[in-house]
DNA sequence: CTTGTAGTGATATAACATAACATTTTTACG
DNA sequence: CGTAAAAATGTTATGTTATATCACTACAAG
C-alpha cells in the first residue's frame, strides 16, 4: 500500500521558506540570462520582495518597500519592474485583490489558479489552468475565442480558519 | 435525429434586446417586493442602465448616466446602487475590468462564470460556475476552505473576431 | 408623534494605474 | 575605443476606481 502523497499546495503548507526565495531568484537569473532580458536591481528586488511572502501585495505596498532602499519611489517605477516580471511570468496579478503575487512554479510562461485567503491575503497557486469542460464548449457554440482565463477562488486559508474558529 | 438546439450565450446573440430590460426590472420588482427590499429610484435606474446593454460598465459610467438625469452626482451615489444591486444579485461585478454587467439569468443568487470580450466589453453569462475538480480536490487537501470562485475568460466576441480579421 | 432604521447628500481622501517627456545606462557596431 | 540606437530610469502630472465620514431626510413601526 502505497503512502498517499502529501500533495497541499504551497503557501499554505509549512515549508522552507527561504528555498523560496532563493530558488525563484536563481530561476529568474538563469531565464534572463538565457533570454537575453535585463534583470536589473529594482526588478530583482522586486521580485525578491514578492518571493519573501506567499501574499499578495499591492503595487504600492513593493514601491514602499522600494522607496525605503532607495530604488525608486515613485509609482513608476513599482508598475514598470511589476509589468516586466508579469509578462515574463515569474509573478502573477491577482485581480480580485488588485495585487501581485511571486510565481510558485516559476521556469515557464503559463496560467494558474489561485486559491485566496479573503483574511490574511494569502495565495496559493494551482497548476490547473483550464476551465471547465462546459463553458468551453459554450465558447465554442457561442462563437467566442477565449484567449485566457481567470480563476480565483476566494475563502479561508487553513491557519486562519483555526484563528477564527 | 434532433434538431441540435442554438444554445449560444445570451450577450453574443440576437435578441429581442427591449425585453431582456423589461424582463430584468420585472424580476427585480418582484424579487424587491416579496423580500420587502426597498428598489428605490437610484436603484432601479443603476439596473436599468446595466440592462441596457449586455457590456460591462464602469461606476463611472453609470454615475455618469445618473447624473445626467439628476439621480446623484458623486460617487457614492453609484457605488451604493452597485452595491445593493450586487448583494441581492441583480447585477455582477468583473473583476478583470473593474466593472459591472447586468445579471443574465436574475432571480437567485448565483455564481456565474463569464465570458469578455476584451474590443467592446460585452458580456456574456454562463451558468456553469463550478471549478474543476482537481482545483477543489487541491484545496480540500490543504484544508482551504473555497467561500466563491471567479471565473472570467477573456477573449474575443463573434462580432469583434469578424471586425479584426 | 416619536423613535429607530434605511437611504441620500456632500465633502474629502484613499488606493490603484498610466501618460508623457527628460535623462541616464547599456548595448551594438564600425 | 567612439558613437549612435535602444533600453531603462527619473520625474511630474494626471487619470481611474473606491471608500470613509458626517449631516440630513424619508419612512415604517409602535
Ligand atoms: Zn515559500
Ligand atoms: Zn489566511
Ligand atoms: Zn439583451
Ligand atoms: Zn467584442
Amino acid at each position: 500500500m502505497r503512502k498517499r502523497q502529501n500533495c497541499s499546495l504551497l503557501g499554505f503548507a509549512q515549508h522552507d521558506h527561504k528555498r523560496c526565495v532563493s530558488a525563484g531568484l536563481k530561476v529568474a537569473d538563469v531565464y534572463c540570462q538565457k533570454h537575453k532580458l535585463r534583470l536589473t536591481t529594482v526588478r530583482r528586488r522586486t521580485l525578491s520582495i514578492l518571493l519573501e511572502s506567499h501574499t499578495a501585495l499591492g503595487a504600492y505596498d513593493v514601491l514602499a518597500r522600494l522607496r525605503e532602499e532607495g530604488l525608486g519611489s515613485e509609482p513608476p517605477v513599482a508598475y514598470r519592474a511589476l509589468g516586466f516580471l508579469l509578462e515574463n511570468g515569474f509573478i502573477h496579478r491577482i485581480e480580485r485583490l488588485n495585487a501581485y503575487v511571486a510565481c510558485s512554479h516559476p521556469g515557464a510562461l503559463h496560467n494558474p489558479a489561485f486559491l485566496i485567503c479573503s483574511d490574511c491575503r494569502a495565495v496559493a497557486e494551482s497548476t490547473v489552468a483550464t476551465t471547465t469542460g462546459t463553458l468551453n464548449r459554450q465558447a465554442r457554440e457561442s462563437g467566442f475565442q477565449i484567449e485566457h482565463t481567470t480563476i480565483e477562488a476566494e475563502g479561508q486559508c487553513p491557519s486562519c480558519q483555526q484563528a477564527n474558529q
